[in-house]
RNA sequence: GGGGCGUUAACUCAGUGGUAGAGUGCCAUCUUCACACGGUGGAAGUCACUAGUUCAAAUCUAGUACGCCCCACCA
């Protein structure tokens, strides 16, 4: 017997130890069965469980659950990222605090360092997926640092660059100079910020004549190479060709025509021109053929380029000195406010310095092809469908992608250099203190590219070989994921089983960095597209619709719900994280449980829309799961000691009932269950995840529970002779109902399904856990209309008797002694015979007598309609004649209105020759209906008068 | 500049051509034998605005307002 109400702590934690030991998340390579694959989202290494985590696990073990049911062989692949920069800062930062850097600890050292911190910190987000109920095959975890991961990542580098696809050049790159490496332009972000607009003088060569240039960086004038004009711009057109002096340095640059760069309406229509500090003016710089003056350093700061004064001074402190130098000379005309976008890096917020310097790179057209014809042919669909414009929209847009990063955390380039033949090219700048050189290798190095170290240069013979200091970008390896997980390079069996996966399950802020590039690389590599469905699932915001972030204080830590929380047993770092939940609940959350979390996130993450999660709804799923367990609860107090109980031993298929044999309650059930089976089923297929848990909802409150467990209970208590065999009958489908109910629910609550399913009674060869046991199936024949009407027949009887009881506010426990019950229709008479019990128990009505509509009322009754049945209860002393009559007035103005409103539709001559035949003849039907009951209310009102 | 999304009850959200639904909250009432994490009844919305298409629009089209996001940026 369960426990008397539901504590999802107790019961959630012995369920996951059970499924491990059992080995069911396990998947076989070798099986027969179809498979069905999902390739996890690898989360950080370091990171730590948020909402984002919560919500992916949900959705996607919410269909491996589902397909393992189905009969597929499921594969939950799991793993976690090495998340280069992310995780080298973290380390980076826990050096500072013991005084140390990295640099003094050299490379090896430090890696060391980043390793221990992993084995140490990198298990806590796959321990925290697990509470959540995620059924990966842990056996296959993988990390994208590992050997066979870094060996396919060796692979694939040098398949690329073997095929011209892979090569090193210099560009301008973004620069980050804290996190002191290049970046690419998925990972900087532009946003709207206050600056100013300086207007400087340059004055031309050999005249009192000036050119007033507006620019929002001042510092980089020292790097100008010219000054660029619209061609067609009348006020210049005479100083194209002429030269200006560049002011606080002692040299002139051109004026130059540039209708690309140089926008006659913007500032003052003149542009300085600085190709190695900006990306325009690169571009500028190369159809003029300008040379590129560097004048900042990888720190950001000015160097030897600029006139001395300025040397070593930061950007801002250059800044600011040279525009007060300018105001001292004359040549600052004004400056004015000005919003601009400034980029910045993600990482560590700082402006990103453009800067020349040699990188590898990716050739992403050619890769992108393919990637983009196999959306458009649907070879892989999108879902929803919206991201496949924004995907395409890149796609067609892609820039070749630099891959290398100037860290030392992640997959180091497997090329090196021969420091024979690139004599000169290879720079070793030692610094005191640190344990390593900082080693630069120009563009002009010829590298050697290979999966193992050379033994010697192939040009040279030589045997003085040094690796390229750089490492991959994350999302290099992370492109692989889906066949590098699999065994790639390698020809496994699960390669073969399992690629293509089936599912690509994420969320849609990473198509660029993640899903776009699995697509190139999977198509590259394996000749197939990695996954045939991507669905991307929403966002997961505050209540307010606001992003999560720890600065805001609006997160919400997934586990603290699960768990419950007092605000004083919270450190006080995530207590200032979560202010918002705090400051709504400050008495804590209670503990939520996983299944009701996962409930909710089902619930709220339609598709296509963000989520804005409010603790209250899922404190109302929590409810739901509650009176799952009640209704269980029930059953399980119903079916002791009863032969139900041995015949479902035999299976659930034994507690097969002849269908002929049931009352019509339990026919309907049968039918709104196989509905149910049928809907949630179809949901889940078209991922339509909210509408599958919402029929599941509906169904097992307001079908089973609010109505069926009810008129159970008339039958079960039936105290009269021959009542067993419908007693019988009855325990037998409350119990099918909810054997098959929880197997329906299992993939959105796994444990609470699994708790009150092991409390079954098993049969002999039955599966040992629910979560292996079929998918609900439909069972045509359990439909059925007629049972179907009859119920709501009943029902409807039932809801207008409580309708005059609530509004004449008469005492659930006072019964009502007598009703009339005026129908001319046969079968619906007998339909009121046949529930006479429920129909008394229900409604509380002592006693009823059915009669023809003819026959004469009693004077002084409350009355309502009721599927065409008048029901007629008699006032005596029960209710107040003024209620009754304000009751009826309402309900006869509610009637009046939509008969008027019916009728208007029905007199125009289009509405009847145009609408759809079925659509006119319920219309016909309502006004009659609506007609009927109106007068019958009508003439009740009178009999008050 | 380009593209996308949203605007439905007090709050958080479903719905998507045929007269509006859920959860929470609110009002009334009830602790009887699954459940007060509950039962029963009730109140609550010109479905942002304006045009258009249609017999019929919350639903389709166009525009307006407000909010949000992505991409590309003019110094």
């Amino acid at each position: 017997m369960l426990e008397k109400s539901y504590m999802p702590g107790q019961v959630e934690g012995r369920w996951y130890e059970f499924w491990m030991q059992r080995g069911l998340f396990k998947a076989d390579e070798h099986s027969e069965k179809p498979p069905f694959c999902i390739v996890i989202p690898p989360p950080n290494v370091t990171g730590k469980l948020h909402m984002g985590h919560a919500l992916f696990v949900t959705i996607q073990d919410l269909l491996i659950r589902f397909k393992r049911m189905q009969g597929y062989e499921a594969l939950w692949l799991p793993g976690s990222d090495h998340a280069g920069i992310a995780t080298q800062v973290m380390v980076e930062r826990a050096l500072a605090q013991e005084g140390k850097s990295r640099l003094e600890l050299g490379r090896e050292e430090f890696l060391r360092h980043v390793w221990a911190w992993k084995e140490e910190k990198g298990g806590s987000i796959i321990e925290q997926l697990k509470l959540l109920g995620a059924s990966c095959d842990w056996e296959r975890e993988r990390f994208t640092m590992d050997a066979g991961l870094s060996r396919a990542v060796a692979e694939a580098f040098v398949r690329l660059y073997e095929e011209g696809l892979i090569y090193r050049d210099e560009r301008l790159v973004n620069w980050d100079p804290v996190a002191q490496t290049v970046l690419s332009d998925l990972e900087i972000d532009q946003n709207l910020e206050e600056g100013n607009l300086w207007h400087i003088k340059y004055v031309l060569e050999g005249s009192e004549e000036a050119i007033v240039i507006a620019t929002t960086r001042p510092e980089t004038l020292f790097g100008d190479m010219a000054v660029a004009v619209h061609p067609d711009d009348e006020r210049y057109k005479h100083m194209i060709g002429r030269r200006v002096a560049l002011p606080l340095c002692d040299r002139y640059i051109p004026v130059i025509a540039d209708g690309e760069l140089a926008q006659p309406e913007f500032g003052t229509g003149a542009v300085k021109v600085t190709p190695a500090h900006d990306f325009n003016d690169f571009e500028c710089g190369k159809r003029h053929d300008l040379p590129r003056l560097q004048v900042i350093d990888l720190y950001a700061r000015m160097n030897d380029n600029v006139p001395e004064p300025y040397r070593g001074l930061t950007r801002e402190q250059a800044r600011e000195k040279a525009v007060a130098d300018l105001e001292e000379l004359g040549l600052l005309l004004s400056v004015t406010p000005h919003s601009y976008a400034p980029s910045r890096s993600q990482r560590s917020g700082v402006m990103v310095e453009p800067l020349l310097l040699p990188q590898w790179w990716v050739n992403a057209g050619v890769l992108a092809k393919p990637a983009i014809e196999a959306v458009q042919s649907g070879k892989t669909r999108m879902i929803p469908k919206l991201w496949e414009k924004t995907y395409f929209n890149w796609m067609h847009n892609i820039r070749d992608w630099c891959i290398s990063r100037q860290l030392w955390w992640g997959h180091q380039i497997p090329a090196w250099y021969c420091e024979d033949c690139s004599q000169g090219h290879i720079h070793r700048i030692h610094k005191e203190g640190e344990h390593d050189a900082d080693l630069r290798v120009d563009a002009e190095a010829k590298p050697i590219v290979s999966r193992e170290r050379p033994e010697a240069c192939p040009s040279c013979g030589g045997a003085n070989l040094t690796r390229d200091p750089d490492v991959l970008d994350t999302w290099f390896s992370s492109g692989l994921w889906p066949f590098s997980t699999l065994g790639w390079p390698d020809d496994t069996a699960s390669l073969r089983k399992f690629y293509p996966t089936q599912v690509m399950e994420t969320a849609a802020d990473i198509i660029f960095f993640w899903v776009a590039r699995m697509m190139m690389f999977g198509i590259h590599f394996m000749g197939e597209t990695p996954f045939k469905d991507v669905y991307f699932h929403a966002l997961v915001r505050d209540k307010h619709g606001q992003k999560m972030s720890k600065t805001k204080g609006n997160v919400i830590d997934p586990l603290l719900l699960i768990y419950g929380c007092r605000p004083e047993d919270v450190p006080e770092d995530e207590r200032l994280a979560s202010m918002q939940l705090f400051d709504d609940y400050p008495e804590g959350v209670d503990a939520q449980g996983a299944d009701a979390l996962r409930f909710s996130l089902t619930m709220l993450a339609a598709q296509g829309r963000d989520v804005r999660l409010d603790i209250r709804r899922i404190e109302g799923y929590r409810a739901f799961l509650n009176k799952l367990w009640q209704a269980s609860r029930f059953v399980f107090m119903n079916i002791e000691g009863h032969e139900t109980r041995a015949k479902l031993s035999q299976g659930v298929e034994g507690l097969c009932f002849a269908l002929d044999g049931l009352s019509f309650i339990d026919a309907w059930i049968l039918d709104a269950l196989e509905t149910c089976v049928v809907e949630v089923t179809r949901h889940l297929e078209e991922f339509s995840f909210n509408d599958a848990a919402q029929c599941i909802y509906e169904f097992l409150w307001n079908s089973y529970c609010d109505w069926y467990i009810e008129l159970a209970k008339t039958v079960l208590y039936d105290k009269s002779e021959g009542a067993e065999k419908a007693q019988e009958s009855t325990r037998c489908v409350l119990l099918y109902v909810l054997e098959t109910v929880l197997r329906l629910l299992h993939p959105f609550a796994p444990f609470i399904t699994e708790e009150i399913w092991q409390a079954l009674p098993k049969a002999e060869g039955a599966p040992e856990s629910i979560m292996i046991a079929p998918w609900p199936e439909s069972v045509p024949e359990r439909l059925n209309a007629k049972a179907r009407a009859q119920t709501q027949t009943l029902i409807a009887i039932v809801a207008a008797v409580r309708q005059i009881r609530g509004e004449a506010n008469i005492s659930p426990s006072k019964a009502i002694p007598s009703a009339i019950f005026l129908i001319d229709d046969a079968e619906k008479q007998a339909i009121l015979r046949e529930t006479a019990a429920a129909i008394r128990s229900l409604a509380k009505i002592e006693d009823f007598d059915i009669a023809a509509s003819d026959v004469e009322k009693p004077k002084a009754c409350a009355v309502a309609v009721a599927d065409g049945i008048e029901v007629v209860i008699p006032l005596a002393g029960l209710i107040d004649i003024d209620e009754e009559l304000a009751r009826l007035d309402k309900n006869i103005a509610k009637l009046k209105k939509d008969i008027e409103s019916s009728t208007k539709k029905l007199s125009n001559p289009n509405f009847v020759q145009r609408a759809k035949p079925e659509v006119v003849a319920t219309e016909r039907e309502r006004v009659e209906r609506h007609t009927l009951e109106l007068e019958k209310l009508q003439e009740a009102k009178e009999r008050l008068l």
